[in-house]
RNA sequence: GCCGGUGUGGCGAAAUGGCAGACGCACAGGACUUAAAAUCCUGGGACGGUAAAACGUCGUGCGGGUUCGAGUCCCGCCACCGGCACCA
């Protein structure tokens, strides 16, 4: 590729034109209230007063891009991908009139700053910040159309004041199951009064820790994941297959005190509203499952010789009759009471091993079964039989009750249970299939075997039966409907220092026992200590625990130590985008209901960000705790929709050239500098693009760069005038580097682009192009719009003469994937038409001329050619005129010699004619 | 195991149930050139057939089906990728 000769001038055009729209603020998004100043391209297409008055505001569109962490190694490929698809959407949309926020920032807390830190001693503030510069410096190269003056980063205090806020707002609500929303603290109802005659302590200790209990954000001990090195506490969402997801370290369970947010009071909520937005299927399975709501009902089993009731979850109660034994997680609260002492010995033994054992322990082990009899039996509601209570750790003691009835005859696990510890089992659903063995039989059929001296259900379908049962339990009050989730409360403190502090102190309350209390909003930004050392305190304790006159307080009170973890600050970098500068509020109202409300009135419920575009890898993790915050924002009345993203879309990873994953380790990544300092950003948008599909997986490759790139100098060539580009390169190879851009204007339109009206042939390949690159753009499949506009300049290359008003619809079309180049060139037609060169510059701003709209009347043609079909089989292709009806349609593929060829001699029974497409002739 | 996605030339890929392979890469031939690069033109799924054509047969992971007609819709498999995983 280096070698190859340089196929236009992209090395002065695109950092001219980066420039210029720089300069100009030509991506600048305005707020409500705000005057436009009047040569911005942008009001004098709609007014520079068109955002004072709500009534004439131009419809809005927000494109967002997922921020990056901007790490040191710098952008791959990969980065850029979504970054252009945004790119081509924001522009296309400015031309189509909307008013585009696309805005840019990063998300700058995390581990490798902190781990760098901790090596060097460097402060993670400055690795950020060199960090961002380089980041900024790639995407910048890129000729992105971000709104630059909107770019917000995660480590600045004058954002994560607000993040801090946001995590107040938390502190100080609950979520009332009653309206199913998040509601202020001070509106829980007070605690039950038992008619006690309190001291105001007491009474005051009672309320807080009421209180305490229901917040969105609460503190636990509870077995949280610990990565030793890393030197912190993980969420369930971080910890993949027993390992970190950052640096694949090794995590064990152990107990602690942590901070939580109540997630799952929201779950319901989660699940429902995906329904509302318009994302892809794949991913919203993906959330599904991770809330993983199972419906069904709780069924509390007495404890045979004792007043204890096991409560079990299942989703099966028509197999109750088949429950021939109960299982408790070893960690179950009852075990100890129930246990008589001749198995206290064995039960302690089996709990101890279990509790030894890490979870990837667990999880890699074959999956025989263990488990040990309690001693203790429980009676089965349904029939009043004995069954004996074992502990095994297949069952979990974080989902559903920590217990279960088994039903080995019809369930997996159970069956594999009852097999190792010759446990009975019972048949009570017949397999619709009679020759079906029942045993081990999970689906659905007729419950048999199921009558009781109360109730029965046999003969009665497994959804009826399931109905029929729980009604009867609930009617006896031994149980009840019932929906569980797979999801959890979110951990949400971090043993770290490169994270945001957390805006509370812990003191004594009047009876002398320790309480948190949340710092009041003058307080923020809570800022970090400036420390020396960033590892954790000898003793264990996180890093801010090291600032002793950080942590401690004037009055006594000591701060919290731990830190939030990274998630926190993309949680809703999306609403600070809308208002970054305010320092009054995280962000105005007015904005927010501009920018977050509905595009138009075409727009389905809940609006939000118009366009999201980021990696898979965010699926259920950004995306699912930011759902949740913007939820709690919008009960408590800071936000106007329930959801904040209407459509996303996951791009596709870019592979190696290997068809491998781009990683270090295999050495085949690709950075984003080389490909653009030899082909230039246009081309190397532009390849993003044509790889493939946005959504597919697909492998770079270079040479496939070289083909966009070839076309982009093709368009070039379609506008040039050769001679005087000679002349150009002739004075440019001894003129000063920094005189070099000013040389551009040298170069001539080519001859044959002339001021007269395009002939038909020439509207029709225009009007093709405008048709297919509009409908690709709304449907973000970029590549065939590319192949459309290769197709025109194909066609284009031969025209004798070009004329203007065609060349200049098609550098609209250009522009949005090759924004440098057309806009060097729109310069250039401009200049072709105008009388001076002032007015010529006063025009040049491509970015917000009208999108060129499709005619489908320059499309028809005179004659049509349909294809003929015998029996399916292509035998012809015949020319008729376009104006022809179905008969003489069928008339001239009759008449056809090679048609006949196949007809002769057989009977045609019948002519399918498709109008202006097809004929098919069925002959037997 | 469960959930989701994807299988089309040498490669990346196109095709509202209607001419499979648009567009591009790589390749081959030609023009320009002292030569090369760049550029421009031409070619191409496989097999058979022909001097070259015409032409014929087959062809979208595999096996069935629906249909005048299936890459596309339905049923059953296989492979690969992503997610979840003892979730009651």
């Amino acid at each position: 590729m280096s070698s190859s000769r340089r196929q236009y001038p992209f090395h002065l055009i695109e950092p001219k034109w980066q420039k210029f729209w720089e300069s100009q603020q030509t991506f600048r998004a305005w707020n409500p209230g705000e005057k436009i100043p009047s040569r911005h391209p942008f009001a004098l297409r709609h007014g520079a007063d068109c955002m004072c008055e709500p009534g004439r505001r131009p419809r809005k569109c927000y494109i967002l891009d997922m921020f990056p962490y901007p790490s040191g190694a710098g952008l791959h490929v990969g980065h850029p991908e979504g970054y252009t698809a945004t790119d081509i959407l924001a522009r296309y949309m400015r031309a189509r009139g909307f008013h585009v926020l696309h805005p840019m920032g990063w998300d700058a807390f995390g581990l490798p700053a902190e781990q760098f830190a901790v090596k060097t001693g460097r402060h993670p503030r400055q690795t950020t910040a060199e960090n961002i510069a380089t980041f900024k410096r790639q995407i910048q190269s890129l000729g992105l159309s971000y709104d630059w003056s909107r770019e917000v980063d995660t480590t600045d205090p004058a954002y994560f004041k607000w993040t801090q806020w946001i995590f107040l707002q938390l502190y100080n609500s609950w979520f009332n199951p009653k309206t199913n929303r998040a509601e202020p603290i001070t509106m829980l109802p007070a605690p039950p009064d038992e008619g006690a005659a309190l001291s105001d302590a007491e009474r005051e200790a009672r309320l807080r820790a009421w209180r305490d209990s229901k917040r969105l954000a609460y503190v636990t001990e509870a077995p949280v994941w610990w990565c030793e090195q890393l030197g912190t506490v993980l969420a369930n969402e971080e910890v993949v297959d027993g390992r970190s997801h950052v640096g694949g370290f090794p995590v064990v369970r152990r107990p602690m005190r942590q901070w939580m947010l109540r997630i799952t009071a929201c779950a319901g909520r989660l699940l429902e509203d995906l329904n509302l937005v318009d994302w892809s299927h794949s991913l919203k399975e993906m959330q599904r499952n991770w809330i993983g709501r199972s419906e069904g009902a709780e069924v509390d089993f007495q404890v045979a010789g004792s007043p204890e009731k096991i409560r079990v979850f299942t989703t099966r109660p028509d197999t109750l009759f088949g429950a021939t034994y109960i299982v408790l997680a070893p960690e179950h609260r009852l075990v100890d009471s129930i246990t008589p002492p001749a198995p206290r010995v064995a039960v302690a033994r089996y709990k101890a091993d279990v509790a030894k054992k890490s979870d990837l322990e667990r999880t890699e082990l074959a999956r025989e079964k263990s488990g040990v009899f309690t001693g203790a039996y429980a009676l089965n509601p349904v029939n009043g039989q004995r069954i004996p209570i074992w502990i095994a750790d297949y069952v979990l003691a974080t989902y559903g009750t920590g217990a279960i009835m088994a039903v080995p005859a019809h369930d997996t696990r159970d069956f594999e249970f009852a097999k190792k510890f010759d446990l009975p089992v019972i048949q009570v659903v017949q397999p619709p299939d009679a020759d079906a063995d029942w045993r081990g039989y999970t689906g659905d059929g007729a419950s048999i075997h199921s009558t009781g001296p109360q109730v029965s259900i046999t003969g009665l379908p497994t959804q009826d039966a399931k109905e029929k049962i729980t009604a009867w339990l609930e009617s006896k009050n031994l149980g009840r409907r019932a929906v569980h989730y797979k999801l959890r409360d979110w951990l949400f403190s971090r043993q770290r220092y490169w994270g945001e502090p957390f805006p509370i102190v812990w003191k004594r309350d009047a009876r002398g026992g320790v309480c948190h209390e949340a710092l009041p909003e003058a307080a923020l930004p809570v800022l970090p200590p400036e420390l020396d050392d960033y590892k954790p305190t000898p003793d264990g304790r996180p890093p801010l625990a090291r600032a002793a006159n950080w942590v401690n307080l004037p009055d006594g009170s000591q701060r919290e130590t731990n830190t939030m973890p990274q998630w926190a600050g993309s949680c809703w970098y999306y609403l600070r985008f809308l208002n970054p500068q305010n320092a009054a509020a995280f962000v105005d109202k007015e904005a927010e209901t501009y920018w977050m409300g509905p595009r138009d009135a075409k727009t389905p419920c809940p609006a939000g960000v118009d366009l999201y575009v980021g990696g898979a890898e965010h699926a259920v993790l950004h995306l699912l705790y930011a759902r949740f915050w913007h939820k709690v924002l919008y009960d408590l009345g800071h936000v106007s929709t329930p959801e904040p993203f209407l459509k996303l879309v996951n791009q596709g990873m870019v592979l190696g050239e290997d068809n491998q994953k781009m990683s270090k380790s295999r050495g085949n990544v690709i950075a984003v500098d080389a490909p653009v300092r030899e082909v230039g950003t246009d081309a190397f948008r532009l390849y993003e693009m044509f790889m493939g599909p946005l959504e597919m997986v697909k492998p770079w490759s270079t040479a496939g760069v070289e083909g966009v790139y070839r076309f982009l100098g093709r368009v070039w060539r379609l506008f040039v005038d050769e001679t005087s580009e000679t002349q150009f390169e002739q004075a440019a190879t001894v003129a000063r580097p920094e005189d070099q851009a000013g040389l551009l204007d040298m170069i001539t339109l080519d001859s044959a682009i002339q001021d007269v009206a395009p002939g038909p042939p020439q509207l029709k390949a225009l009007h093709g192009c405008i048709r297919k690159v509009t409908e690709d753009i709304e449907a973000l499949r970029f590549n065939t719009a590319i192949s459309a506009l290769m197709v025109f300049v194909n066609e284009a290359m031969t025209w004798k003469t070009k004329p203007v008003s065609a060349m200049r619809d098609f550098l609209i079309l250009l522009q949005p994937f090759a924004p440098h180049l057309a806009g060097e060139l729109w310069s250039k037609l401009q200049r072709f038409t105008a009388k001076t060169r002032e007015s010529a510059a006063g025009m040049a701003s491509l970015s917000y001329q009208p999108w060129p709209v499709f005619d489908p009347a320059l499309l028809v043609e005179a004659e049509i050619e349909v294809p003929v079909q015998v029996n399916g089989k292509l035998r012809d292709v015949v020319k008729v005129p376009v104006e022809a009806g179905n008969a003489a349609l069928e008339a001239a593929a009759t008449a056809s010699e090679k048609v006949r060829q196949f007809t002769d001699g057989k009977t045609i029974k019948k002519i399918i004619v498709v109008p202006k497409k097809l004929v098919n002739i069925v002959a037997v």
